[in-house]
Parts: structure tokens; C-alpha cells; sequence
DNA sequence: GCCACTTGAGACATTCTTGTCTCATGTGAA
DNA sequence: TTCACATGAGACAAGAATGTCTCAAGTGGC
């Protein structure tokens, strides 16, 4: 019907199957394997050939995020420059992986009793180890620790792609919303 | 078996169960309704009496909400001295419905088709304009969007919500991790 | 003691989602 | 053309959660 010829034997694109599934979870985040299935224009016979089950795509799609997120730090380069720089260059290769971070920010509530991919340690490690160089070389201040700012980074990211996806705040702000708000507040900085 | 006699009846408090259930969503936002009842030491039966189904419930989560942020609006007196004080009364008041409020600030999300509650755009405008008035006084920097700050409250209250309750940030912290950030920034004031 | 009322426990049908399967269709390569 | 392979559509059973019901038990007021 209205297919679209990917490779050969039009064989369906994994990484475009993963993107609707993360656009349509991160908006209503119970959808049903046949609400992504039709998302991604697939059947849902289809979707269980490539994702055995729920589960499994969830996984995978904590995968993709994870390798998003470290492929966002190391362009980012966290150790370069100042820690300001880096906490801005950081958002700015971050932000096309809001969305599926907002996602995976709140499901991540229901692995509480399996243990966590160590694939967030690491990157949980390399942000907080971002902002505890800001606060030994003193550009940060040293009452908010490194874990807190770290957890606020992905809480306004989660905010900033929801309210960017429901109109509250144009898409073209995002970054400077989250990273003025992270970095500097809401208090004008002339201020004593 | 170990029931606390409340009122005439031994009826069940609803408030109480209403707390059982904001506490056990807000780790896990799918339980079932056998995991509400128990959560609340009652039975399902008992559950269902209360609260017809699990939308009724989670409605009526809603509501809890929208009276607790209504009431903390009103005890923080936005209207009164600075923003910046304003501010800070209101998340100290805010404080204990964090995880409800967390619950809800990510459940709203299922509510796409249906209207939301009006109550939610009252305290929207209610803290919407206290920023307002703090860009207008001259305390709060202009460039970051009423309505932004807002959704930035609500985004580090859930994150400070589960930060707290995964041990990342200790309890007695979280009013000024948030209050902080949300007002100052992770920078040092000293910069230039 | 008696009665009204509420609860807990369990049975039950219903609905929704999932996981599995089969079969027909259509594509691209040989 | 012919074959191998992937897809779409649909049927099907299994499981989970829900909503409803009945019945026995316990409490408090009378």
C-alpha cells in the first residue's frame, strides 16, 4: 500500500520503528504494541518479528537512548573548556534524544526491582563528574550537589519535551530554556 | 484484623486510602487496584466501593492534588514581598504534595484527548503570574518565559520527588536543592 | 441481645493486551 | 519466470486486570 522501499526486500528500518515507538510512548507512554505498530506504519505481526515483546522494545529503546546520551557526551567534550561551556554543549547535543529521555526518565520508575543498565552509571557518572569540575574549578556553586544537578538535568529535559510537544514553549527555545535555567536561574543575575 | 477504628462504622478514610494510593503510584504509576487496596490495607472489594474504577481513583488523585496546590498557593501568599520570598514560600508549601504532584505532573500525559482539569490552569496562572511579577519588578530575568518557569517548577518538584525517594538527595534537602536551582542556578553568583 | 451497616474474601464474566500461528500477497534477485 | 523472503491480515488461546456479585463475619448503636 503505501510502503516505502528502504532497502532490499524492503525490510523494515529498525531505527525508524524505534523513533515512532519513542515519539508515541513519550506522549502517552501505556500505548499498546498495536498503537506503535501503527505509528511506525507497520503491522503489529510485523513489530513482534522484530521486538519479541513489549519488554524487549522498551529495552531497546533504552538502548538507543543510552547510546544517544554517550554519543552526546563524548561530542559534547565534558572535559574541554569551561564547565559552563560544556554543561551548554552538552544540552545542545542532547537535545534531539529529549523526547526518548523523557520517556525512559519516567518508565525507568518501573525497574525498580531489576537492577539498572550500567549504561546509565556511566553516563549518570560522566554529567556529575561534569558539574563537580564546575565546582572545583569554582564556576558552580558547591551547596547543589553534583547527583542533584545531574537528576535536575534530566527532569528539565523531560519538562522542556513536554512542554515543547504540547505547545507551551516554542521548540527553538528549548535549549536556551533549559540551559539559562539551568545554569544561571530565574533570578536576574544584576541582582546582589 | 488490624483495623484503627476511625469514626462511627470503622468506615474507611478516604483520605487515608487516597494517601496509600498517591504514595504507591508515585513509585509505580501502574499498579493495580489489588496493589492500591493492599497498599491501603483494605480489600479490593472495599477499594471498589470507594472508588468505582480506576479512573474514578485516579480522578479523585487529581482532585487531592489540585486541593493541595490550591491551598499551598494561598498559605504562601504569592501577592506578598518579593517574588524571590514568594518563591520560596510557595515550594516549602508545595512541598509535602510533592510526590502526588509528581504522579500527576506525568499521569496528565493520558489525559491528551480529554479537556484537562480546570483547577490545573488556575494554579497554571496563579504561579505563571507571580513570575510575572517578579520579571516585572526587576527580580526575574525576562528572557526565560513565565509559563516556562512554571513548567520548570513543576519538573523539579517530580525529579526532586524521586531523587528523594531513591536516595539520591537527601529529604531534608529538597527545598533548597530546588528553590536554589530554580531561582539561582547552578552557577556561583560571584561570576561575573 | 438485636439490627443496621460495613468489611473481607472469593467466585465470576468481561474486557484488553499479549504472544503465537497460519496463509495470502508482493517484492526483489537469480 | 521462478524462488526465497518479508510483510499484512486475521484467527486463536493465554493471561492480566477490571467490574460485579454473593456471603460470612465483625462492629457499633439501639
Amino acid at each position: 500500500m503505501s510502503q516505502v522501499a528502504y532497502g532490499c526486500l524492503m525490510a523494515v528500518d529498525r531505527e525508524h520503528v524505534l523513533r515512532s515507538a519513542a515519539a508515541l510512548l513519550t506522549r502517552k507512554s501505556t500505548s499498546t504494541m498495536d498503537e506503535v505498530a501503527k505509528a511506525a506504519g507497520i503491522s503489529r505481526a510485523t513489530l513482534h518479528r522484530h521486538f519479541a515483546g513489549r519488554d524487549v522494545l522498551v529495552r531497546a529503546l533504552e538502548e538507543l537512548g543510552i547510546e544517544e546520551c554517550e554519543a552526546a557526551l563524548s561530542a559534547a567534550r565534558l572535559d574541554d573548556g569551561t564547565a559552563q561551556d560544556a554543561v551548554r554543549r552538552l544540552v545542545r547535543e542532547l537535545e534531539p534524544a529529549a523526547g526518548l529521555l523523557a520517556f525512559l526518565y519516567t518508565e525507568n520508575q518501573l525497574f525498580e526491582g531489576e537492577e539498572q543498565n550500567e549504561g546509565w552509571a556511566r553516563i549518570d557518572a560522566g554529567i556529575a563528574a561534569l558539574f563537580r569540575r564546575g565546582q572545583q574549578d569554582g564556576e558552580f556553586r558547591i551547596d547543589l550537589t553534583p547527583a542533584w544537578l545531574t537528576e535536575a538535568l534530566y527532569g528539565l529535559m523531560a519538562s522542556g519535551a513536554w512542554a515543547v510537544s504540547e505547545g507551551r514553549v516554542a521548540a527553538k527555545d528549548f535549549n536556551h530554556m533549559i540551559v539559562e535555567l539551568l545554569l544561571g536561574g530565574a533570578l536576574r543575575r544584576e541582582e546582589s
